[in-house]
DNA sequence: ACAGTATATGATTGAATAGTCATATAGTCA
DNA sequence: TGACTATATGACTATTCAATCATATACTGT
């Protein structure tokens, strides 16, 4: 009798998701991107990455809907796509904080 | 100029908890945990995971502080050891069903 | 101590993927 | 058109990791 709540469906997107967000750089490069769009020279600079790498995280986050593009001229710049990704970020933040702090005490 | 609003630190520590979730078999076990603690067995006919698999993930998640362990006699009873992730779960599927709903508007 | 059950873990394999280099594509300007 | 800038992508390497099998460990009851 499995406790089917989440389709499988469901459970592959879900995971597909947090797998995209399970990357120091992509996280990086949303948080670059919390106060607006920047083109991808601006993220080079922002995050540290180079053009290629960088170029293919902004693949991964697009293809994942959680950024958008949009061309002009030379530039194409990115904005996010989904804010509800820094409820998701907060909340881990969160999470993680307080382990730290739990993990802390348990040294006095 | 990098915006490091997020420290490296913080940032491998929020990846890396997003990793731990980007399994849909680690999902599933939270998702069985939900109502309560259960040992591995009982787990093994909530996911259909077979034992050996299910022990390595049921590691992964207690070494992320997600779950944790008690045991009982010849059993170990799992229970969730973070509330919180229920909270991300429900705002990724929140955000994946939005998006699924925009995908089939844009067909029609 | 021994037999039996429940769970964890070492070793291995295959698949996915981040990073990198070189090159291709897209757009601008002269 | 050709030179130049910005971005994307093919090909490759190295690493990570889920799945599996076999075995070890932990506990119970006789």
């Amino acid at each position: 009798m499995k406790g089917r709540r989440l389709t499988p469906a469901m459970l592959a997107a879900v995971a597909a998701r947090f797998k995209v967000l399970s990357e120091p750089a992509r996280l990086q490069v949303l948080d670059a991107l919390r106060e607006g769009p920047l083109h991808v020279s601006a993220l080079m600079e922002a995050t540290g990455l180079n053009q290629a790498n960088l170029s293919r995280h902004l693949g991964v986050l697009h293809a994942e809907g959680l950024v958008s593009r949009r061309r002009e001229g030379l530039f194409v710049f990115y904005t996010i796509g989904d804010r509800s990704v820094f409820g998701l970020c907060d909340l881990v933040c969160g999470a993680v904080e307080s382990r730290a702090r739990r993990a802390a005490l348990a040294f006095r």
